[in-house]
DNA sequence: CTGTTAGCGCCTTCAG
DNA sequence: CTGAAGGCGCTAACAG
C-alpha cells in the first residue's frame, strides 16, 4: 500500500514504467526484478510472486534495447529478403515467424528488391541492431555485404537453395536437381519435343539452376531443349501466357513445356484454354512450387512442391541451435517433392 | 598513420568498432563524431571528413539500441499483420517498406495469426523495442491491447479498414461502400437472382462488412440475396469452387454471384470451366482486391480493385508526418476502383 | 537467495 | 565549432 504510494509520488511526469519502479513497489532491488523477469538465478516464491504482482499492476514492459546493450545479446533475427510480392517469401517468412513464436526473439525483416547494392545497405541498418544472426534468401552478395556478415558472433542462415557454398548454414533444396528431375519426368512420361517457358533469370538465380538442371536432364537422354522463351521481367500468370503462345507460335509441335514456376505455368494453361488447346494430350505443361492455385485448376498443375515454409522454421531452428557460429558449414536440404497433377 | 596504429592498440578484442574507436581514429571527442552522424549541429568540414574517413576505414555501424537507449526514440516502427498467407498482407508491407526506405526508419513485424489473444501477447513483445508507431490491420483489440496502444507519445495508424472508430489514424477503404458498389454494379447489369459465396468471417472482418455493403444495396434496390454458401476455414480457390458447386446445386437459378474475394472468385471460375456453365452469359462472376491472377484468366475478372500496396504506403507518410500523437483522429480513404472485367 | 557496483554505446545538456 | 559530464534502462559480475 505503502509501496504504492511512493511509486506514484517517483512519477514525476508520466512515463514508462521501468525496473526501478517495479523494484520500488515490491520493495526488492532492481536486480531481483531483472532476475524474475528473466528466470535466472534462485529466487524464493513470495519474492517472485511479489515482483510479479508489481509488473502486472504497473503493466511493465522491459526495454530490450536497454536489455541488449547491457547483455550484448538481442534477441534479434535480421532477415533479408528480395521482394515481398512472390508469395514464396511471405511463406518463407510464416515459418520463421511460426519457429520464433515459440521462442523471445524477433524478426526484423528488409526487403532488398532483388538488388545487391541494396542489400548492403539494408543489412547494414539491420546490423545496427545487433541481431544475433542474419538469415538471407540467396548466395549472391556483394564483397561488403559478405564482410559484414563475415563478423564472428554473427550466424548467418542462407535459405531457400543449397547449390552454393554457403557462409556457414544453408537451408532449402538443390534448384539444379529439382530442374533435373523435371526433366526425367517430362521424359520418363514420352515427351520429346520439350520446350521452356520462363522469366527473367537477372533477378531469380534458382530459376536458372532449374533451367540448368533441366537441361542436363534432357541432354543425358540423348534430347535438347527445342525452344525456349523468356519474359523480360519477374514471372506472372500473364507473363507466362504470352510467353507461350510466342513459344507456340515459332515451335507448333512442342509437345511438352517446362515453365519456370507455377505462376507461369497457371497463365499458360490459361493460354491452352483460350487457345482451345488440350492440355496433357496436345501439350503438356510442368510447374514450379507447388502453389494452391495450381492445384485448384480444372486439372491440377504438374509441379513440384518445394516447402516455404519447412525451410524458415528450419532456418531459424538450426539458427538458435547453434549458439555460436558453427565451426563447419552445415547444409540442411529440406527436399521436394514431384506432385503428378493432371498436365503431364 | 599513426591514428590508425593507436586504434588496434585499442581493440583489446577484435570487436565491432564503437563510438570511442571512430572518435580516437579521426581525433575528436565521441560527441563530435555523434554530430557528425546525427547531422546536427554546424561542423568544419574538414573535421567532417576526418570522421567519415575513420567510419569508413573502421566499417562503423552506429549501434541503434545504444542511440534508442539514450534518446528515447527508436526509429522503429511496429507493425502488427494478422497473417501472412493473404497476399493482401505481404502487399501492404511491401508499401509500408517502400516508404520506410527513403527514411532511416524500420518496421518491425509481428503476425498475430488472427487471434486476439495473440495480437496483446505480441504487441507487448514489439513494445518492448519502443517503437515510435505502431500499424495494425484492423480495429478489433481486447482491451489490454488497446490500453497498451494507448501509450501516449505512441503513434498508432489502423489500416486496410475505414468503418470503424480509429484510435487515432485509419488508412484504407470502405469495405461496406466496396459491397454496396458491388451490389449497385451487378443491379445496373441487370442481374436480378443474386448469390454470395464467401468464406470464415469470424478471422476477416472486412469481409463481413462487404458483404453486408452488398445486401444493403440488394435491399435497397427492393431485391435480397437468392442464397449463400460460407465456406469454413479461410479463403482459397478450391474452397471458392466447391463453395459455388453447393451454392448452384441448390439454387440453379441464380445469375449471378459475389464472392468475398478474388480466390473465391477465381475458383468459382474454375468449376464454372469443368461444370461447362457459361461465364457472364449463364453466370455472372464478381469478386474482390483486383489480384493479378484474375486479370490473367481466360475472362478477366469483374472485381474491386483495393490498393494494398498504396494503403501500406500512406500509413507510413501519414505517420511520419505528425511527430505527435495527433488531437484530432485522422481517417486516410485510399479508395478503390470498381474493375469492369468480363466475367460480369 | 538477494543486494551492490559498474558499465553497455550513445545522446543531451551545458560549457567553452 | 567542439569537449566534458551525466544518464538512458538494463545486466554482469561480485559480494554477502
Amino acid at each position: 500500500m505503502e509501496a504504492r504510494i511512493f511509486f506514484w509520488e517517483m512519477m514525476t511526469q508520466p512515463g514508462i514504467p521501468t525496473l526501478v519502479h517495479v523494484a520500488k513497489l515490491a520493495g526488492v532491488s532492481e536486480n531481483t526484478v531483472s532476475r524474475v523477469i528473466r528466470n535466472k538465478g534462485a529466487i524464493a516464491e513470495v519474492t517472485r510472486e511479489r515482483v510479479l504482482a508489481a509488473i502486472q499492476t504497473l503493466g511493465y514492459v522491459p526495454n530490450r534495447a536497454a536489455g541488449s546493450l547491457a547483455s550484448s545479446g538481442s534477441m534479434l533475427i535480421g532477415v533479408l529478403l528480395p521482394s515481398l510480392s512472390n508469395v514464396v517469401f511471405p511463406e518463407l517468412l510464416e515459418g520463421i515467424h511460426a519457429a520464433l513464436r515459440q521462442t523471445s526473439y524477433q524478426a526484423m525483416v528488409g526487403v532488398t528488391d532483388y538488388d545487391e547494392a541494396q542489400e548492403e545497405q539494408i543489412l547494414s541498418s539491420l546490423l545496427a541492431w545487433r541481431p544475433v544472426a542474419v538469415i538471407t534468401a540467396g548466395f549472391d552478395h556483394t564483397a561488403k555485404t559478405r564482410m559484414m556478415l563475415d563478423t564472428s558472433s554473427l550466424r548467418v542462415a542462407e535459405v531457400m537453395d543449397i547449390d552454393g557454398e554457403p557462409i556457414d548454414i544453408a537451408v532449402g533444396l538443390s534448384h539444379r536437381k529439382a530442374g533435373y528431375d523435371t526433366g526425367r519426368f517430362l521424359i520418363e512420361r514420352g515427351y520429346r519435343r520439350i520446350g521452356y517457358v520462363g522469366h527473367d533469370w537477372s533477378a531469380d538465380r534458382r530459376a536458372r539452376h532449374r533451367y540448368e538442371g533441366l537441361r542436363q536432364a534432357l541432354t543425358d537422354a540423348g534430347l535438347g531443349l527445342v525452344d525456349e522463351a523468356r519474359a523480360e521481367g519477374r514471372s506472372s500468370a500473364t507473363a507466362g501466357g504470352e510467353m507461350l503462345s510466342a513459344l507456340l507460335r515459332r515451335q507448333p509441335s512442342i509437345d511438352a513445356v517446362a515453365f519456370s514456376n507455377d505462376d507461369m505455368a497457371t497463365g499458360g494453361f490459361f493460354h491452352c484454354l483460350s487457345a482451345g488447346i488440350a492440355v496433357r494430350e496436345r501439350l503438356a505443361l510442368f510447374g514450379f512450387n507447388g502453389l494452391e492455385i495450381g492445384q485448384a485448376l480444372p486439372l491440377p498443375l504438374s509441379t513440384v512442391r518445394s516447402n516455404r515454409f519447412l525451410i524458415g522454421k528450419k532456418a531459424v531452428e538450426t539458427l538458435l541451435e547453434h549458439r555460436m557460429r558453427p565451426t563447419e558449414r552445415l547444409v540442411v536440404d529440406t527436399g521436394y517433392e514431384i506432385v503428378e497433377g493432371a498436365t503431364a
